[in-house]
DNA sequence: CGGCCTCTAACAAACGTTCGGTCGATGCCG
DNA sequence: CGGCATCGACCGAACGTTTGTTAGAGGCCG
């Protein structure tokens, strides 16, 4: 796969001829498939930005109750991290490589994201049963937090996707202090 | 400052040329002052984890019991990526451009680092102050949490450094359950 | 004059990309 | 069933440009 390569040396580190040796090719036959280096990058965003938005979407609409539903939404992206580790690892470091419209059109999606994750903080905000000072901040904090997961993960490690996701729902439970967080991070588990 | 242009366009991303241009200089001007751009790289790097040691050293020395101490290593490390963002984005995402025995160096001061940050914690749970379910997780989702500011800060935003400092404090304070967090984080400022 | 510092020019290597040719599989026609 | 055209997939060589780096000459300032 061409986004671990990219994940590893990063895109401009990253030679065309590696990515076509990589499949067992020569350089010039990845050009059949793709028209571009660049057109390659941006397809791997794209689908990274729509698989989020679809994931955490339906991630939440299972829900209903605010803690619920940030719990939900918290567990997926820590487990799409864990799952699709280098796609989301390359969609964070390898923005700034994107020209132009792509990058435009890749930001577009990250905010839309970042404004789903935020909608429901406001909404445990708004029901009382979340405690925060700063919604904005607290949202982007959690976010950091929980795509730094694609940072150090290791599928051979001591606690697999699952676990970390359980236990980073917990974490942001504190952070927006629901009181009921000791026992439900557990127990609001989706699958 | 090269910081910023690898910030902005990566390592790989950045020639030369770049680099010395930013320097209203030549090309060929830049290696009378180093010896190679990979040496520029991680001379950068360098300087940025000997400051973050020593600056996380010293903000903890100041301060006796655990909450006030972690609090105060939270806030250092918030500020200095607020105040040296280029430098603390790049070494963050550039340690794949570093080179053999140059990454070795600077994974070890990283992992020295953590490890700091780690028996904060670690202190905490001793004298049941804190409560986390999993110290390793929790100190490298703080960790990564309060990292991310780099990505995100703008100097020009609502709330300057600071502000910024004083309010991961209290997430963090939350994630370890400090019970007197809520009026904590601001009195302990460091300065 | 002498020591820093910068310039210009050039180097080989590596870069993304293009292109004509090749080869095996497939489909059609007699 | 054999012969031939067609097609998708790949190769290998070449392209013009850009890369990091080196070398030598020249200018400013003491």
């Amino acid at each position: 796969m061409a986004t671990a390569l990219f994940r590893s040396r990063g895109y401009h580190g990253t030679p065309v001829r590696a990515l076509a040796s990589n499949l067992k090719m020569e350089a010039g036959s990845l050009y059949y498939h793709f028209p571009s280096k660049q057109q390659l990058l941006f397809d791997g965003f794209e689908q990274t930005m729509d698989e989020l938005l679809a994931g955490l979407r339906d991630a939440v609409e299972r829900e209903s109750t605010a803690p619920r539903r940030l719990c939900a939404a918290v567990r997926f992206h820590v487990r799409y991290h864990t799952e699709h580790q280098s796609e989301a690892f390359v969609s964070h470091t390898e923005i700034r490589a994107l020209t132009g419209r792509n990058r435009a059109a890749i930001l577009e999606k990250r905010d839309e994201y970042e404004a789903m994750f935020r909608a429901l903080i406001d909404a445990g905000v708004a029901t009382g049963e979340f405690d925060v000072p700063d919604t904005g901040l607290t949202n982007i904090a959690i976010l950091t937090m929980c795509s730094g997961v694609a940072d150090w993960f290791s599928p051979k490690g001591r606690l697999d996707g699952a676990a970390v996701a359980d236990r980073y729902a917990e974490l942001v439970l504190r952070m927006v202090r629901y009181s009921g967080a000791a026992g439900r991070a557990r127990g609001t588990r989706a699958r």
